[in-house]
DNA sequence: CTAAGTGCAAAATGTTTGCATACTT
DNA sequence: AAGTATGCAAACATTTTGCACTTAG
């Protein structure tokens, strides 16, 4: 399982499965407290940290400050990309044909290469937009 | 001229003032050197969070959690979005047509707005993709 | 056996808050 | 005059580092 970490052990695979069973955001304290503090913090912050930089997890941070992370899920299909929202920052995940013209079209016209970790496309989401 | 704030101040001149001189990315640090402490931190910090929520400006973490903005110059045209390095985080404003047609289709078909505050494409750009 | 990972406590950094003062309208 | 904004110092939270110890290969 590459993980962008070289010798597996009993800490990264509990991280690695509460990370598997969200479908949401969460920081690192989330992870943190599921544990019920089994697993230092410290640990954490060094497993997550590479999960990011390997882009299997998105990092961002909101209006208060808070980092959060999302687990980008790798599916088979080259059809995918995100939908991100501006507000509560949560990653939608869209299977389209339509993304493989967008792709190409930025690529060619753009010089810009938006396929290597999955684009994602920043907005505001349904639920967003219907508040305010 | 609207800046989500309500009195008009030299301080938010000042600082207005830096931010559209730059078309790079900076961080709260960056402007407060830029005044040689003329302005205190705490005043920079509650003016940007405002722009960010604004989305005057666009703010984001790297890998080492800096958080950094990047100002998101309003145009007139309306077929302008933004290509994002995942890896340096610059900011890329782009003029196409190709756009709206992307816009609407991810509208149309996944109920998703993107137009709020400009589409920000994330990807890896032509320098970054150069290196490793 | 060696390289890598863990976790504590401590340090460093970044951000926010309370409050008295000053400025805008 | 009333409502905001400023800036300092202090409080707070988050993240990183050093180090001795444990575990994986």
């Amino acid at each position: 399982m590459s993980r962008g970490d070289s010798y597996n052990t009993k800490q990264k695979d509990q991280i690695f499965n509460i990370i598997k069973s969200k479908n949401d955001k969460f920081t690192v304290k989330d992870i943190y407290n599921e544990l019920n503090g089994e697993i230092g913090l410290t640990t954490i912050y060094r497993f997550i940290d590479k999960l990011a930089l390997d882009s299997i997890l998105s990092k961002s941070v909101d209006n208060k400050n808070t980092v959060f992370y999302q687990y980008l899920e790798k599916c088979n299909c080259d059809n995918h990309f995100y939908l991100k929202c501006d507000k509560c920052g949560i990653l939608k995940h869209i299977h389209c044909e339509c993304i493989n013209e967008i792709t190409s079209h930025i690529f060619n016209e753009h010089n810009f290469n938006a396929s290597e970790k999955g684009i994602i496309i920043n907005g505001i989401c349904d639920r967003c937009g219907k508040e305010v």
